[in-house]
DNA sequence: CCCCAGTCCTGCGGGC
DNA sequence: TGCCCGCAGGACTGGG
């Protein structure tokens, strides 16, 4: 599931080809299934970004950001199955979007393939796209936070830190499974309501935050069991054989040596923890 | 305003 | 063996 290090990942894979070319072409590959959410037509995609350049390959949270020399920009949100590739996809009939580029002579294409098709792509035009930026849907990015940050963010709910790191108004990148590896980390229960978390403990949970992201983009982040994350050339990950609890339910747990790794569900999403490394 | 349950989607694995 | 059901969870919606 890509999470703030998987589409860190994607970013870094694909910049490097895209900024400086040039859309000759966007296109709905023919697909059986049902066609994922774009916005605006792809007629009003085409006359926006037909010939223009891109500036810039950005990540803002989990969403990819291509951005237009008009200013204008693609938003890619990836969410539970979503890729964006170079390379040879898993599989013909996911793919759900295709630029094509030109760079100097070469040609080439650019695509999102979305197994589970819940994932969305947006053409923003420059007002939408500071909103997006800059608004209040989504919180501080998870690798910019500060203490400040946590103390007025967490500080004010009472709900479960596992459940308010996954809001995204809050702090904005962090999904199910770094939730679970950031608390393991920080030696912090799950279960603790957020307005009671210490600022000394905020302060680790700040540090193992960008602990844990910084190392999971270093390992080009988690190809789980499902294997559907993979980077721009669709080649694994290997955070997933550093996890310290998530999927580890029954386990040892690997910091303290004797303490069973237990799946609690919060929220309606799985949540796992040492019982014996993580307190209140 | 704040928070939670329900919803979308597909593929996989457990159980009978 | 084959089928069905539950589960995975990111982000959004409706309602209490």
């Amino acid at each position: 599931m890509p999470e703030l290090p998987e589409v860190e990942t994607m970013v870094r894979g694909i910049r490097d080809s895209l900024v400086g070319s040039r859309i000759s072409e966007v296109l709905l590959p023919p697909c059986a299934c049902r066609p994922i959410q774009i916005f605006p037509g792809i007629e009003e995609m085409r006359q926006t970004s037909h010939g223009e350049r891109i500036a810039a390959v950005r990540r803002r949270a989990k969403r990819v950001v291509i951005q237009l020399e008009n200013e204008h920009a693609f938003v890619i949100e990836p969410r539970m199955t979503g890729l964006m590739l170079l390379g040879d996809p898993p599989d013909r009939e996911h793919l759900r979007f295709e630029w094509r580029l030109i760079s100097g002579r070469r040609r080439f294409s650019v695509w999102f393939w979305d197994r589970r098709g819940l994932g969305t792509l947006k053409l923003l035009n420059p007002e939408e796209l500071e909103k997006l930026l800059t608004g209040p849907v989504l919180g501080p990015d998870a690798l910019e936070l500060t203490l400040e940050h946590l103390r007025n963010r967490l500080g004010k709910t009472d709900r479960p830190v596992k459940v308010a790191l996954l809001d995204q108004k809050l702090i904005a990148g962090i999904g199910n499974l770094y939730a679970s590896e950031i608390l393991h980390l920080a030696g912090i229960s799950p279960a603790t309501a957020s307005s009671k978390i210490s600022t000394s403990r905020l302060e680790r949970l700040l540090s193992a935050t960008q602990e844990v992201l910084q190392l999971a983009i270093r390992y080009e982040g988690s190809t789980l069991g499902d294997g559907t994350y993979r980077n721009a050339l669709n080649q694994d990950g290997s955070y997933q054989n550093q996890h310290r609890v998530y999927a580890r339910e029954g386990e040892v747990c690997r910091t303290c040596g004797t303490g069973e790794i237990l799946r609690i569900v919060q929220a309606q999403r799985s949540t796992f923890y040492c019982p014996r490394c993580q307190k209140r």
